[in-house]
RNA sequence: GGCCCGGUGGUCAAGCGGCUAAGACACCGCCCUUUCACGGCGGUAACACGAGUUCGAUUCUCGUCCGGGUCACCA
């Protein structure tokens, strides 16, 4: 037998039952008959753990990037790992992605389900795939299969160490199986050895690669010269094989991914140019980080120690589902926020994202951020939006608070509307879970009493307003005159309507108007800032406006 | 340890050889104002370090330091 029949012999004996070749798959996925410069992306998670931020922050790039292009962005989910795979792990993805308002042209769509003429979508499902290029790379001499046990290849590692060598892993002299003969692979496999197998990499150790990333621009580093693991001995793709065979056959031409792929992305090159596909576009993009107040340092936000590391912890919280992804798209695209300015009222989604102005380092995520991004996100919207949205999360995390809103939902909305839909509306609100407090003082059930006095009001003096209001209040008021009110009650207390006056006069009065009507807010929120008190008395009615008034004057 | 990525105010960031080194968040002050918020105005605060190239370096090169990543039958 020549070198050739000993390869298709042996491409048989690995894979008996692979009946389909390379040429099949290539007819079945055609090459997308995009317009040009359109690009194909794809989102890879695996479903190895809850939906986490950076995942997120990656899958906005890759919808973004194909949006902008007139290109098609796709959910392929990698479970090549069964051990480290998580019950709830895909619908996780699926469900996170959703509620965050990120939709991609085709993939998986939730457990079990996916669109796309490119599936299916989930590489354990994609093994036949896998196989018969490997059967084709075995047939041409550039896959081998390799029977080292795991202690064998620990030995190796050990050995490796040990001399301090440059560099580690299955190649060179260390790679034992890499010449075995026909003879001895066919006698390993009928004593049912069990095997991986290993590309045959011929890559030199002085030869250097370089590549353009998106993200980066140029870099430079050594040839692959390992002979990685394409399948693992049950059969399945690692992600470097399945990464090579699935981005090929799915027509993806950039690839989007965490900068921790940067430094395979040599083995990645040597894999796809032996397969004979054309090598995609990288872009690695940056980490994102947290400050980790224990150690004083940046470290990459951790899924396990960083319960704001997961994405659910922000749907918990009550952001809207805009307000991560606006703050996100500010981290990831620094024209983000002008764009945003002079744009008030489009999607974000609708931002002309550009790959090459991503920032390549890495970004503390910033709580304090949000929350301002958050607040102006939400006073955007009309109060009966804000009120649908309060109510959906109230309903899922906030049961009591959802029965009190959504008894009287008319109310609810009024009272969200208090200094809303107005041209400077106010910013109080980042989140959903903040709304129970902030209005609290409308709904028996929640209000508490306290009638604490700032320092320069004494109880007499507060009595005394709170009882001399309470006779001039009338329900009916319009809103000067309701001011009016409370500005003619100053001047018998001995406090001035004229708050300039007082500040150029301050010991001739106790006060001025404002704090007048701090007491009356106090007496009937018990708060000392609110929202327009006029608006709040209106809606809390007459009758309790006296009661509060009459129980704050005997108890301050 | 080898290889790789990164390093502008507290944070996110403009900046591509010559600028008083933008802007946003946070912080502080003032103004507006019945409180708070909003809004307006102003302020504190930065090119990691050392060489080299250059008439001139935050921008280019090299080295150092610091941070991060990666060296699995994990992705």
């Amino acid at each position: 037998m020549d070198k050739q029949e000993i390869n298709e012999a042996l491409a048989e004996l690995l894979f008996p039952d692979i009946d389909k070749t390379p040429e099949y798959y290539e007819q079945m996925y055609p090459e997308r008959g995009l317009p040009e410069g359109a690009r194909v992306t794809r989102f890879a998670p695996s479903p190895t753990g809850y939906l986490h931020i950076g995942g997120l922050f990656g899958a906005l790039v890759d919808v973004l990037t194909a949006k902008v292009s007139g290109g098609i962005s796709y959910l392929r989910i990698e479970d090549t790992d069964k051990k480290r795979e998580i019950e709830d792990g895909v619908s996780g993805i699926t469900d996170g992605m959703k509620a965050f308002g990120v939709e991609f042209d085709e993939g998986v769509t939730g457990f079990g389900t996916e669109t796309g003429s490119y599936g299916p979508y989930t590489q354990s499902q994609r093994v036949e795939i896998y196989q018969t290029i490997a059967k084709s790379l075995v047939k041409q001499g550039l896959a081998y299969p390799c029977f080292c046990s795991s202690e064998d290849l620990d030995s190796i590692r050990e050995r490796q160490e040990a001399e301090g060598a440059d560099i580690r892993g299955y190649f060179g002299k260390w790679a034992k199986c890499r010449d075995l003969s026909y003879e001895e692979i066919e006698k390993n496999i009928s004593e049912g050895k069990s095997w991986v197998l290993r590309f045959r990499s011929d890559g030199s150790p002085d030869k250097r690669i370089f590549f353009e990333d998106m993200i980066r621009g140029k870099i430079e580093m050594p040839e692959n010269i390992i002979d990685e693991v394409l399948l693992k001995s049950d059969g399945i793709p690692t992600y470097h094989f399945a990464h090579c065979c699935d981005d090929h056959f799915m027509r993806t031409t950039h690839v989007v991914r965490g900068e921790e792929w940067i430094s395979s992305v040599p083995k990645h090159i040597a894999l796809f140019k032996a397969c004979g596909y054309k090598v995609p576009k990288y872009a690695h993009t940056p980490q994102v980080m947290k400050f980790d107040d224990e150690t004083g340092d940046k470290r990459k936000l951790s899924k396990r120690k960083d319960p704001e590391a997961a994405v659910s912890y922000f749907v918990e919280e009550g952001f809207p589902k805009e307000s991560l992804t606006e703050y996100l798209l500010t981290l990831l695209s620094s024209g983000f926020e002008d764009w945003r300015r002079a744009n008030p009222d489009v999607p974000a989604m609708d931002y002309p994202f550009n790959l090459k102005k991503m920032s390549s380092s890495g970004c503390l995520f910033d709580l304090v951020k949000l929350n301002d991004v958050s607040k102006n996100v939400i006073c955007r919207m009309s109060a009966s939006t804000v009120y649908d949205r309060v109510a959906a999360w109230a309903k899922e995390f906030d049961g009591e608070f959802y029965n009190v809103i959504s008894a009287d939902p008319d109310r609810t909305r009024e009272i969200l509307n208090i200094d809303r839909e107005s041209p400077k509306p106010r910013k109080d609100i980042a989140k959903w879970s903040e709304v129970r407090d902030y209005i609290s003082y409308f709904y028996p059930e929640f209000y508490r009493k306290d009638y604490s006095l700032p320092e320069n009001i004494s109880a007499s003096d507060a009595k005394a307003i709170v009882a001399a209001y309470a006779k001039a209040y009338s329900a009916s008021d319009d809103k000067d005159g309701w001011f009016g009110k409370i500005k003619e009650l100053c001047e018998p207390l001995r406090f001035t309507p004229n708050v300039k006056e007082y500040k150029s006069n301050p010991d001739t009065y106790k006060g001025h108007v404002g704090d007048v009507s701090t007491v009356i807010r106090i007496a009937v929120t018990s708060r000392r800032n609110t929202p327009d008190l006029y608006s709040i008395m209106l809606l809390l009615g007459e009758d309790e406006v006296r009661a509060r008034l009459a129980d704050a004057g005997a108890n301050f």
